[in-house]
DNA sequence: TATGAATGAGCATTCATTCAT
DNA sequence: GATGAATGAATGCTCATTCAT
């Protein structure tokens, strides 16, 4: 994991700074712990996949005991979507916070949503390679679990591409729900690659530069559009 | 499975042309046994998922004994890997087919092939659902599988785009490669939402213009593109 | 198995020689298919042990589908009692032969026994380690076979005993029972090594002089007894 | 099992000597469960061989669960084997602790040897159950288990063996190893019979003089040989 | 809290036996 | 009789989960 896996625990770990380690300490204890789980557990289903991934497995790569996990987490099951809860919360976060600081208009934080989408898989190519893999099956056969996480992340993808239609950037002869599952799709599928095949990261952003420049094209408003 | 699944057998079941019954029956006894078997372990694998169904389900499902299953497939992988072969064989001829059929440039052939594309989803939901949902895990963890069949596909996308490129009708500033790669992953992702909201047909078609329509007007070529 | 092999089999397979094909034909088909089976089984228990043995393999060694093993033995079980059955009583017709040829007292047909013990077991080395090896384990768990001609074996080392016993040749203070056991235990044990090892038919030779040796001189009536 | 099977547990099961039960508790616990497997596994194989023992029956006779055994051993063969291994090591020790007690020369050796073996039958008739039937064919077909603990068993029947022809008292004409084996097959023969039978403690010890009398008399140096 | 030994339900696979041809 | 495809009961082994310490 290295030097950004901290970034990626949503659970803001250690924000108040008290000047006391009394009690504190056993807090931010279990929360560390829980955090080296879920990483262990990202790690694992990265190389392997969830299913050929043994909880002990998990357990070696956190470095905590296999019964601790438990502690933590309901089941594997659980252990899974928490890890999905946790991973895209923080997605989530730095996307809105990263779109907010575009200085543009819809159409450059889309295309900074796409930077950033791909940008995120460099940082952390097991967390790319765990959503780019796991989260079709998962979102399926985990359970009756509905993913909402996964909802709020195209809530944006799709709230960017509403509110470009209601500006008139983009085209309204489009369902902007559609827009945002093709434009995920396309993404994610091409990150698949990307990560399977462990490009170099500049061609990472060659790439994005594309699928960036082909989408957006096929989305703005044009004298003569080719809809048959 | 119904009214279409005889189609997705990709083992040409008569070839016989002869008047006489005599040893292509046993051929056939066997080759219709695989393929009930090919056909119980769809079902069942679009139903649960491929790690979560049983081999004495698909057996079940295939009304034939579980040891008979080992008759005709080496273990539960192998089963996988035949299973995506024989289907994916299937698609590709039929794809072939209809493109080759198709009056027009290469862009009524791209339109035609993503038509296509969902409407054999809409022919066989488990297919799509088992391709949607199962290949990007077996890709990577069933045993090395490397999939061909599938990269057969990826090329006759590939392909389209490539000729589009050279006949300058697409713009040539794009990897054809990374293209066909984002333009699968779009179909793909939004072929999954259909098939899991199990969308009416009428819908899907609606769904398949858009997809086109957004693709395609990205594709072509124009006075002003907004390459960044 | 090569030339031997057809002298192990204990029903007479064509002693007849008769003019016409007709009808024996059929008779000495099954005969010899039967025989063909016992021999395959043979081969194959020898290389792999009675457990390690498919049925298959014993139908493939001898050259005929799995079913028709079961047209003449009730099942693998049945199978390993008859080979026992037919070998046995091939042994103990051609002990029995050899021994009556003996020109000598009954000191000199034991030496005869147990040289012929020997020597049937270089003529046929499957045949050997299938004794050494098989007889323990599927006397006692094979059922409740009781391996009845097994105990026509001993029963004519036994009877040698005997006869030496009351000629007072060999000393009348051993069980003769006993004596035979630890003879055969003794010949039995060689053997084993002698087959596992594959040891040439000189060396063979020489032991079973050896073994003879040692075990007459502790029978024979002497002065000093060390009977404690 | 009973009384004796606490003698047969070669992993010397105390080992502390210090007045406190602190770590070495742990340890012992886990020392006595895979001794309770191989118990366990010692009566299951005596009652029924092997090949037909089931692995849970083996558990239940230990009193563990079937997943129990994985922890201790690798598998069913593996638990075989370190069952041989555990029990030879012990009858070796044993052996050769009262062979350095015998007050005497080789031949009053040879003569404990042979009681002692007797005896060690009696003490755990499982124990001689299983090694007189087991013995063969798991050395031969238990993957590639050579038995380097019956060899170093059969070294010490060779050892007596070779002392006593260097000092002139056993014939000097036969091979030593070639003795020992005879030596053991015909004991290792008698026991299967006693076991088997059940023969009365009495009996056996009968049994064992005069197997002792009629082969040492067949190695000690005479006038007249009859080797031929 | 943390541990990791113990559990036992679950499952892929094998293979002796059957039976339609 | 002979075949060999089909059967399905049987079983070794795994691994998520528990719980005594």
């Amino acid at each position: 994991m290295g030097i950004h896996s901290a970034h990626f625990c949503a659970r803001s770990p250690l924000k108040r700074g008290s000047f006391f380690m009394a009690e504190p300490d056993k807090q931010r204890g279990s929360t560390e712990k829980r955090g080296r789980i879920l990483e262990g557990a990202l790690r694992a289903f990265a190389k392997k996949g969830f299913y050929n991934t043994k909880v002990s497995e998990i357990a070696s790569e956190a470095g905590v005991a296999d019964g601790t996990i438990y502690l933590y987490f309901k089941n594997k099951d659980d252990l899974l979507i928490s890890l999905f809860e946790d991973r895209m919360e923080w997605i989530i976060d730095r996307l809105q916070t990263e779109l907010k600081a575009v200085d543009g208009g819809v159409l450059e934080r889309l295309k900074a949503f796409i930077h950033l989408h791909f940008r995120l898989a460099i940082e952390d190519r097991d967390l790319a390679e765990f959503i780019t893999v796991e989260l079709r099956q998962s979102a399926k056969f985990v359970k009756e679990y509905k993913n909402p996480k996964f909802a709020d992340y195209l809530k944006i993808l799709h709230g960017l591409i509403d509110q470009g239609q209601s500006e008139g950037i983009f085209r309204s002869d489009l369902d902007s729900r559609l827009v945002g599952r093709a434009l995920f799709g396309a993404l994610d599928e091409v990150l698949l690659q990307l990560t399977l095949a462990r490009t170099a990261p500049n061609d990472v952003k060659n790439e994005a530069e594309q699928i960036s420049s082909m989408i957006i094209d096929g989305l703005i408003v044009r004298p003569h559009s080719t809809m048959d």
